[in-house]
RNA sequence: GCGGCUGUAGCUCAAUGGUAGAGCACUAGCCUUCCAAGCUAGUGAUGUCGGUUCGAUUCCGAUCAGCCGCUCCA
């Protein structure tokens, strides 16, 4: 067997291999590059799309076709504004921001040091340790957190929905209006005029496909008949104006989630949140060459959200260290009661099976708990790209290393290639028979006839092929074809009539 | 949003205030019976806008985008 001996990529470098592959092999594009680009938007192009959609339909598979307590839904991105409200985004979504004239740094006014108005501070200019001295004096109950400085810009909103507004009549002329008809109000008063105006006509892109889950909540469980526990799951893309976007596709201002909302009896949450965070550290680890590379970390109290009671952080190692890829989230009753505050509409479960301790009768009635697996489609794309990147020595004296995508055989863009040996003698012609019989089955598959034949196992290395077929002489003599596993770059020859059923049962394998 | 660095062909990189070059890749053809062989020919680039200049890819400014750090990330 031949030596594979792989080459070890630092840290610094991999992220540059990994974007300049995609970018290559037709995986990822910038997005509107032909006019600069747009800040932190990429295009899968044609096999970035399967392999995004292979993962997506792996988690759908896990989630909804191979159990029965968890069933579907695609939810429109575009909900009534009042959805947003309850859920707090709306709030939560807009933190006053302020940066400091002195050193340039932005901060929470609510997290900055106190200080009193009138006083006078000192403060080291331009920020930095050692400098000129100079005074201020205090206008408001705050300083710069970082250099002490008052001299600061207004308190700014930030929003971190994307607003937009729906109906096609443009409110420009009552706007126009509105300033007009206020001319002699202060300028807070005027803003505020002018905001009631925008806020009326507003939707908003949702910033989680969470949400909908928890809107749709009675309709799906009553329609559908469920029985707590039971979940529902979501796909699709979500907005979010993130302050910084960063690290390729790892924060972008839209991205795709895979979320499932799991309902559960109140003080059984604790239980299913260690059960799904184990499920889900399973699914990863199951695609993965180095499932040590995925962990979970539990949140510490600091990072708690308001409205979680535990919650998991499913990590993975990234070339610039450990970071979110899934955060398995114990969302007690928030958003269930919240909505129902807020609709009027009374959210709850009712279980017939269990007695009421109050009143003796059969039945009891409860708002659920529930328990958020929230995983990013577009994170995992990156995740299974990193940990599938590879660079291997040459086997031997005289033969060529190569770059290879070790990417689980059901998450591999092409499944298969089919090669002729050589252009003539009839082979692209059986070749191509035996590629149509993919195509019939479902199976994409790759027919390619151009350059060396080493050349072109190397170029489906590149893109994670995990079998080739190769059509040489001998197949006119006994039928056979020879199949090359992508990973040990070994061959076998096979029935040709077997191809189908060989390449099948590969990638029914459930593990990597 | 701030600071630093960067932007030349699909990729990796070179050069210059005066005709922008290579390797790989790609295309066509020849050759080729299992791991990037060879030969011939060919396509293809200075992110965008503006300024200085007789002339700018080079100098300056703005802008867009990327990387690193800070900040942010309910």
């Amino acid at each position: 067997m031949q030596k594979l001996r792989e080459i070890s990529i630092p840290d610094s470098e991999k992220m540059q291999k990994v974007i300049s592959l995609c970018k290559r092999r037709g995986f990822i594009f910038q997005s509107s590059e032909i006019y600069g680009g747009l800040k932190s938007a990429y295009d899968y192009g044609p096999l970035g799309v399967e392999l995004k959609r292979n993962i997506m339909n792996e988690w759908w598979k896990a989630m909804v076709y191979q159990r029965e307590d968890v069933v579907g839904l695609d939810a429109s991105i575009l909900m009534h504004p009042k959805v947003w409200q309850a859920s707090g985004h709306l709030a939560c979504f807009s933190d006053p921001l302020v940066d400091c004239l002195n050193c340039k740094e932005r901060f929470r006014p609510d997290k900055a040091p106190r200080a009193k108005p009138g006083e006078e501070v000192e403060f080291v200019e331009g920020g930095k340790k050692r400098g000129r001295k100079r005074r201020a004096l205090v206008e408001r109950d705050y300083v710069c957190p970082n250099c002490g400085c008052p001299e600061l810009s207004p308190e700014r909103h930030f929003h971190l929905m994307f607003r937009t507004f729906l109906g096609p009549v443009d409110m420009l002329e009552e706007l126009v209006e509105v300033v007009d008809r206020n001319r002699g109000l202060s300028r807070a008063e005027l803003k505020e005029a002018v905001a009631s105006v925008l806020e009326r006509n507003s939707v908003y892109l949702r910033p989680e496909t969470a949400q909908a889950m928890f809107v749709q909540f009675l309709n799906i469980q009553k329609s559908m008949s469920m029985k707590i526990p039971f979940g529902i799951a979501q796909m699709g893309k979500s907005f979010r104006n993130e302050v910084t976007v960063k690290h390729y596709i790892f924060r972008s201002c839209e991205f795709e989630q895979m979320e499932l909302e799991f309902f559960v009896e109140p003080g059984t949450q604790e239980e299913w949140l260690e059960y799904w965070k184990e499920e889900r550290l399973k699914w990863y680890r199951k695609f993965a060459n180095r499932p040590e590379m995925f962990r979970a970390r539990e949140h510490t109290p600091q990072e708690l959200a308001h409205y979680a009671d535990k919650c998991y952080d499913i990590e993975y190692r990234y070339p610039w260290g450990w970071d979110e890829l899934e955060g398995v989230a114990s969302r007690t009753d928030y958003d269930l009661r919240k909505h129902s505050e807020a609709s009027g509409v009374k959210i709850e479960y009712f279980d017939p099976t269990k007695k009421n301790e109050k009143t003796g009768k059969m039945g009891v009635r409860y708002t659920p708990y529930v328990i958020e697996p929230a995983a990013g489609a577009t994170r995992s794309v990156l995740v299974y790209l990193l940990d599938a990147y590879a660079e291997e020595e040459p086997p031997e004296e005289g033969k060529s290393g190569r770059t290879v995508l070790r990417l689980h055989p059901r998450l591999a863009p092409f499944k298969v290639a089919v090669f002729p040996l050589v252009k003539k003698d009839g082979m692209p012609e059986l070749a191509r028979k035996i590629v149509q019989e993919f195509f019939e089955a479902g199976i994409h598959a790759k027919y390619d006839e151009q350059h060396a034949i080493g050349r072109r196992y190397l170029r489906h290395d590149e893109v994670g092929t995990p079998f080739c077929l190769t059509v040489d002489g001998q197949s006119f003599e006994d039928e056979t074809v020879t199949i090359r596993y992508r990973d040990t770059r070994e061959q076998r020859r096979i029935k040709i009539r077997e191809a189908l059923d060989v390449v099948k049962k590969e990638l029914s394998r459930e593990e990597k």
